[in-house]
DNA sequence: GACGTTACTGAGACTCAGTATCATCTGGAG
DNA sequence: CTCCAGATGATACTGAGTCTCAGTAACGTC
């Protein structure tokens, strides 16, 4: 929860890109956000700062950003698409369905399960994506609190 | 990979729902499918086979196969989404991005990794999706013979 | 076979994410 | 300061998927 340097924007001016107002506002406000979010919670908040970002900026900078790999978009089970601030290596989301907030995971064995799918179906694999949902530690907790405290079961969405 | 009786129908009736000819047709369509299809593919057919069936109607019963575990829906990656008939047990999708072909895979070790992903994070993992895509055999072999020639003697079907 | 219940249907309006177009503006190189 | 490609915002558009609702048909019952 460290308040991040602007790390995006270093991002966007290393690969040649104009470091323009709206880019800024929306890098902060991408860069203020823990848990995924949707392209609508965006333009909400730049609404809501009475930023004048037009909704077709909002989109290619989210596109710009997935370009870089700062950004990562993801597919939720409901099959809407959120989008996450993550680091620019291979890696894969984990995702708490209960707070929303998502952590990036390394390999963990996934690189030689690939291979060994690989080898025995004899396609050559060329991208995959795991995607995990759960409740995470913190979130567990609560419920469990609320739940002997006997909070009239308050679930969240 | 067997030519398939009417086993879409049967999880229908199974299930409790009434076998509409709406439904028939559509499953019909389905099941001659080896290939992921989206939403539209599959209203292109009807229409081009005259029969009248809404759009809304396709839409239903997709959810329906959906919900019945007999259809899954991905997210390829352009970020569409398409559907596959398939088993209805836990599985994986490993899509072919030349012919669109896909194929389930089974656990290959993933439940496992699954597994040591949430005892290190302290996630509760309860849903995970893996889709993976590539080029198959076959598809590979064509690439290389087009380059190879122009044509040349043809296995695969 | 006729009947009644109710799940299912098609048409079409609607929503909402994302894209395309285009006239205008601006960052930053020179 | 000048210049212009790259960026912007307004707005129209697209296309997937949903909702509503009056009408229809499946199927158990008599």
């Amino acid at each position: 929860m460290a308040p991040e340097p602007p790390v995006l924007q270093r991002s966007i001016e290393a690969a040649g890109y104009r470091s323009t107002t709206a880019r800024r506002s929306l890098l902060r406000l991408i860069e203020g956000r823990a848990e995924h979010f949707t392209a609508a919670d965006l333009e909400a908040d730049v609404r809501r700062r009475r930023l004048s970002i037009g909704r077709a900026t909002i989109f290619r900078t989210l596109e710009l950003l997935v370009d870089l790999r700062a950004v990562e978009r993801l597919d939720l089970p409901g099959g809407d698409h959120a989008y996450v601030l993550c680091e620019p290596s291979h890696h894969h989301h984990l995702v708490c369905s209960s707070c929303g907030r998502s952590r990036d995971i390394e390999d963990h064995g996934l690189r030689a399960v690939v291979a060994e799918i690989a080898r025995q179906t004899d396609f050559e694999i060329d991208e995959h994506r795991l995607e995990l949902f759960g409740r995470c530690r913190a979130c567990r907790a609560r419920a469990a609190t609320h739940e002997r405290t006997g909070a009239a079961a308050g679930d969240v969405a």
